[in-house]
DNA sequence: ATTTACTTTCAATAATTTTTGAAAACCCGA
DNA sequence: TCGGGTTTTCAAAAATTATTGAAAGTAAAT
């Protein structure tokens, strides 16, 4: 396979990929063109690349900012601005785990401590397998939330090396 | 809090959270109600507490099927069929991430040792970014994979002492 | 064999999400 | 402060996804 088609293929099944993890396809593709591009790109190249619109690239890149994964790169006597993706794929990884968790995770243990504390007698099946089924969900979060945490601290090789350990 | 309202609370960010792991809102909704009712429940008990259609109603409840997350159960004398869900959780979570890795995790891994053989030379840098890139993407996969494995096989207080031991 | 109770399908419609592109805002240099 | 290159915004349009509901299908009961 040629490099060019390789290329397209990743970017596409990257944008696919994306979509089942609540990620809109054109930022996965976009960060997909930026992590594949060994030099910082522009707006301009995107939209040529991606066939895209300005504003569409804008927003999305934008985005992909605010998530952490791209940074704006200032090329010394230029005027235009360049971006670029961060290479290293576990810190990506950490970067993603993060900012979900803080998005999704946290609130719903929240919402689930509220919700646990409903009025009512546990006698009452009802109230009982709704008060156990929230408990249980929460207790595994919050293991989540731990693990979660332990692996945005860590270094890729310390984190495989104890998964290693356990899973063999 | 009554146990209506924190049950219509839980029903609703349930949806929420499923969009934004790639499920319908309606798919994930069904599966809240489904894991509070203490009995099986019916199509129109659904219909009716979720103020859903016939169609919907019945598609999103094969798709939780389908995903081995309800069952149909079958009450001796009753002609209608009755549903309920898996209560353990920690059982939804492995079937969850037993699917969701059969489904993309196993295609992306076989994609990428595909690009991974592009043709051309690693001195041309834009080659060697590329494939450099999927090459990490793989290392990292292959490890969730196995990770993955393993978790969907162990018992949920094994692996949780399991992660505690690494994580303190 | 027909009725009755229920389930499934799917074309049409509605709702939501994404994309566009032109206008406005921004920013630097002259 | 003006001009032109660049970025950002956002209302409208397009594309996608979800939902409806009526008709067709199925199968137990009579």
């Amino acid at each position: 396979m040629k490099l060019t088609e390789a290329k397209q293929q990743f970017i596409s099944s990257w944008g696919a990929f994306g979509t089942h993890w609540g990620i809109n396809r054109t930022m996965a593709q976009i960060h997909a063109l930026l992590l594949i591009s060994p030099e910082p790109v522009t707006q301009d190249d995107v939209m040529d690349e991606l066939d895209i619109s300005r504003g569409n690239t804008n927003m999305n890149i934008r985005e992909l900012i605010n998530w952490g994964l791209v940074e704006r790169v200032l090329i010394p006597g230029e005027r235009k601005e360049y971006f670029t993706a961060e290479k290293d794929i576990w810190k990506v990884v950490k970067q993603i785990v993060k900012e979900r968790k803080k998005r999704e995770l946290e609130p719903m243990l929240q919402l689930l401590d509220k919700l646990e504390a409903v009025e009512g007698d546990k006698r009452d099946k009802s109230v009982k397998i709704f008060v156990d089924t929230i408990t249980s969900i929460k207790k595994l979060g919050r293991q989540a939330d731990k693990t979660l945490d332990a692996m945005i601290k860590a270094e890729e090789s310390w984190f495989i090396s104890s998964m290693m350990k356990i899973f063999k």
